[in-house]
RNA sequence: GGGCGGUUAGCUCAGUUGGUUAGAGCGCCUGCUUCACACGCAGGAGGUCACAGGUUCGAGUCCUGUACCGCCCACCA
């Protein structure tokens, strides 16, 4: 063992070590051929963006996923963590902008092909960093399978993807209504655009009506409300509800557009609501979801009036190259004059933002390509109804069936240069378009050679939903995918919940039902699955509840805050804080008390190995397999010990790291410090040639529990484990890492609730002789005598173990007199005993008189309750025998003691 | 407009299928440099479980409603 350890826990003197180690040790590292072994445990890194650097949040879900993984590892199974990092179309196309930005120069400037040279080599340059600090954090990850997702590899799989699915029928182009960024110049999906409740207003218009002879009718007009009357320049119609009796006079007139004086027409559309604003609405089906869709069903033309940037193009007249909100101040002026403007209201309507930039997303009609998800979504939903995919907690499979339920269509086209180029070819002559894995010589419609690629890429979590199967070799059939698909869990936030989760979930299904199973036969939808279960986490907050944000300046660097407090105590500090369902409020004030937790288990051991020193001193050698010890506290810690792994294991079964965390906190500071290694202070002396056998069985029995300690706390403690766990074998351990041992599993027969039981027995007894002698004032190193009242079996067990008794509760001696001699004042009672003590200060009459009126009263009320329902027929009828027998054995205890505690009060006059 | 979650000690949170006197950490108070640890030891104070009803022998736990907080989804101009 090593002996010379520091008196304070220093983690910066072994973290940076051992996370080294790890990784050149290829421990984590796994290949196909050794998951021989059944049902391997494989579980996916969310990739971060590799633009990416690592916050709070990438730290609680990593901290998880270590535990699980370590756990699952130690359990025996064949552990396998993928990591990986997303190359992040947009985000990362933005921050190289910005560089370029910062020399003076556009992406456009460039070129394509040099801008995304230029973005590898800012890959090249920057990209390792998140997954360098995921190194430090000793995330347990087989880093010889990092993947990036434009890998050479993964961007085949991506085509091969995309051109099935194309094959298939189900990915489509056309110009259909889509979110657009004009700062990005790209089209986003629904889910990237974020909507804000903003208050603007509500502008009504008045169109002239035209006559039979194409001439306004003077004083007729339908007014429309609009929230966006720019967008009137390229109106085509006006829509009024067919029932709608104030308009049915005007169906099937003509309008006068103002401003462009267009002739349009009044078509009825049921989808207008009478109640809203004046009941007419104007149409721009290139310009609104809604419009486009009357402008369908009315076969209407659809006049886009803005550009890429959002500034009106050449239809909209004279407000060509106006910015959007520039022409919306211009046409509602040149309304006013005309005398057009009608009633402006306050209206507050949500705004949908892009999630990247905030811009406000434009809907603009735009051709792109889709996939048409229902029929993938069919399979998802019934993967996760028929109970093939698990969600924890269990309460968001609803919102994953409310979003699938009601999915649209997905825009995975972006108008990027960043990204997987999608697979598809332009004729230059015919015009058809030929999608292919390898490009092609010649157009498929026409055979003609003159062709250019698509110029869009995809989107990014397109490649990223294929993740589950691309990591290990899909489309090819390989050892990898026969063993490691499907994966087993997936963890990670609600905010991914929809761009990913439900991604992988729909591609894997849909994918991976083609792919045999390793027997060769034909796989169903249960293996099809990209992971067996679902874990979601909460949001990391800072201690005030609020969202971690660079604008507001609260973002808490992980890798800060571990090397104040050291990595051991911020896991501990998140896996003890990460019940489910409720958002994590880090604070720092807790990871303190985690720095304090592995502060005492260094003192622990600081006090062991001092112990296991003497020893060899005196020719005694501890056996890390030899006979343990016999004494009550023995037989108490080693039940503890099973007992505590036993629920442990269950918690982590059920993904409750914080029951978990709770559970090896208390173990190791309350029972194992606390009393444990008080008591066996006692077994500890070697000069006493008589004892020698004794005092190895204790050594033994302390270094045996420790060193399971150390592998029950290793999943979440990883660091200070290690260095421990080797010290303790001082250079012979029998495994390179404590990571590589076995998880304490719980040994029914070392469960001994009779002990346990016992024990607490005394630790009852001890606590009370303390709390009287502190009320008696009596001086803390100075032993008194004590008399104690009890039964049988108790007063046995603190015979057998006087030593403990009079060390732990600083009594000089104790008896049991068949009378008792001391003054009433100076005693104490229980439910299972009275103790007193013999010193001469008296309690302070008053205090004491107190405290033993609040006691009264306690069970007075103890009492009246317990006789409520024992006197009521109905409850010693309907409740079970163990309920009603426990309250009749309190009632009566609560009896004994209010009589002790009358005659005390009696005594105190 | 739909849907979901929360409200328990000064603070941050647990509380398993309803069951005997509701727990933890931090903070607070008191005493202790006890030879592993002051990042410590020992003792202690502190809660009518948001509110109002209901079901039940029995409710922090189940049901209904109310208030407040938070989140997600949504094509009403």
């Amino acid at each position: 063992m090593r002996h010379e350890l520091q008196k304070a826990y220093d983690p910066t003197a072994i973290e940076d070590r051992w996370a080294a180690y790890w990784v050149s040790e290829r421990l984590f590292h796994t290949d196909n051929a050794d998951a021989a072994r059944a049902n391997p445990f494989v579980i996916l890194l969310p990739p971060p963006n590799v633009t990416g650097r690592l916050h709070m949040g990438h730290m609680l879900n990593q901290t998880e996923m270590d535990i699980i993984t370590r756990w699952h590892r130690m359990r025996g199974e064949l552990a396998l963590w993928v990591p990986g990092t997303d190359h992040a179309g947009i985000a990362t196309q933005m921050m190289v902008e910005r560089q370029l930005e910062g020399e003076g120069k556009s992406r456009q400037q460039l070129g394509r092909e040099a801008f995304v040279e230029r973005v590898w080599e800012w890959k090249r340059h920057y990209g390792g960093a998140i997954l360098d600090q995921m190194k430090r954090l000793g995330a347990s990850v087989d880093w010889s399978r990092e993947y990036f997702t434009m890998d050479e590899n993964l961007s085949r799989a991506v085509k091969e993807a995309f051109v099935r699915l194309h094959e298939q029928g189900l990915i489509y182009r056309g110009a259909y209504i889509v979110n657009w960024c004009p700062r990005c110049q790209t089209a986003i999906s629904d889910l990237e655009v974020v909507h804000e409740e903003q208050k603007g207003k509500l502008w009504e218009i008045r169109y002239p009506v035209l006559g039979a002879h194409g001439k306004p009718e003077p004083g007729q007009y339908l007014t429309v409300a609009t929230t966006r009357p720019e967008t009137m320049l390229g109106d085509v119609a006006v829509a009024v509800n067919p029932d709608d009796e104030r308009y049915k006079h005007l169906h099937g007139k003509k309008l006068l557009l103002p401003l462009m004086g267009r002739e349009i027409p009044v078509v009825t559309d049921a989808w207008v609501s009478a109640d809203f604003g004046t009941g007419a609405v104007k149409v721009t089906p290139a310009h609104d979801p809604n419009d486009f869709a009357i402008g369908q069903r009315h076969g209407l033309p659809s006049i886009s009036v803005m550009d890429d940037t959002a500034h009106i193009n050449a239809e909209g007249g004279k407000y060509a190259g106006l910015d959007r909100y520039v022409a919306r101040k211009r046409v509602l002026e040149d309304l006013e004059a005309q005398g057009l403007l009608g009633t402006v209201r306050e209206h507050t309507n949500s705004i949908g933002k892009c999630d990247r930039c905030k811009s406000v997303v434009e809907p603009r009609l735009s051709t792109q390509w889709f996939v048409k998800i229902q029929p993938l979504a069919d399979k998802a939903i019934a993967a996760v109804e028929q109970g093939y995919i698990k969600f924890t907690p269990a309460q968001y499979a609803k919102t994953y069936f409310e979003w699938m339920r009601n999915i649209h269509d997905w825009c995975i086209s972006r108008q990027l240069w960043w990204g997987h180029r999608i697979p598809a070819w332009h004729c230059g002559k015919c015009r058809e378009i030929t999608v292919a894995r390898e490009t092609p010589t010649a157009c498929a419609c026409c055979g003609s050679a003159n062709l250019t690629q698509e110029t869009d890429v995809l989107d990014t979590w397109f490649s990223s939903g294929l993740l589950p199967f691309t990591v290990f070799g899909w489309p090819e059939r390989t050892p990898d995918l026969d063993t490691f698909y499907p994966t087993q869990l997936l963890v990670t936030g609600f905010d991914i919940l929809f761009f990913w989760v439900a991604r992988m979930i729909m591609l894997g299904c849909h994918f991976m039902l083609d792919v045999p199973i390793p027997d060769g036969g034909e796989r169903d939808l249960k293996d099809a699955v990209p992971f067996r279960e679902v874990y979601i986490h909460a949001l990391v907050r800072d201690a005030d509840r609020q969202k971690m944000s660079k604008t507001k300046g609260n973002v808490i660097d992980p890798i800060e805050i571990v090397q104040k407090y050291g990595t051991d105590a911020v896991r501990f500090t998140l896996a003890s804080m990460a019940s489910p369902g409720t958002d994590i409020a880090f604070s720092e004030a807790r990871t303190e008390g985690h720095r304090a937790f592995a502060n005492k288990i260094w003192n622990a051991a600081r006090f062991i190995f001092m112990h296991v020193e003497k020893a060899r001193e005196a020719g005694i050698v501890v056996e890390l397999t030899g006979a343990g010890s016999k004494e009550l506290e023995a037989r108490w810690i080693t039940s503890r010990l099973n007992s505590v792994a036993d629920e442990v294991n269950a918690a982590l079964g059920d993904y409750r790291f914080d029951e978990a965390a709770r559970l090896v906190y208390q173990f190791f500071w309350g029972d194992f410090c606390d009393w444990y290694l008080e008591i066996v202070k006692l077994r500890l002396d070697f000069s006493d040639s008589a004892n020698r056998d004794s005092s190895r069985a204790a050594l033994n029995t302390l270094v045996q529990t420790f060193e399971a300690a150390l592998r029950l706390l290793s999943p979440f403690m990883p660091f200070i484990t290690e260095e421990l766990w080797h010290a303790v074998y001082d250079g012979n351990a029998p495994a390179k890492s404590i990571a590589l041992t076995k998880f304490p599993q719980a040994d029914a027969a070392q469960i001994n609730t009779d002990i346990e039981a016992g024990m607490a027995s005394l630790q009852d007894l001890i606590a009370t002789i303390r709390a009287l002698r502190k009320d008696l004032d009596v001086p803390e190193r100075e032993p008194v005598a004590a008399e104690i009242q009890t039964s049988n079996g108790l007063r046995q067990l603190a015979m057998a173990n006087r030593e403990m008794v009079e060390k732990l509760a600083r009594i000089s001696d104790f008896h049991f007199p068949g009378e008792w001699r001391l003054n009433s004042g100076n005693t104490r009672t229980t439910a299972n005993f009275t103790v007193g003590v013999a010193y001469e200060k008296q309690i302070d009459v008053g205090t004491e008189r107190e405290r033993l009126q609040k006691k009264l009263a306690e069970y007075d009320k103890v009492l009246a309750n317990s006789g409520r329902q024992l006197n009521n027929e109905a409850f010693l009828k309907k409740a079970p025998e163990k309920i009603v027998d426990g309250l009749k054995k309190q009632a009566a205890e609560a009896a004994q003691l209010r009589k002790e505690t009358l005659d005390a009060l009696e005594k105190l006059r």
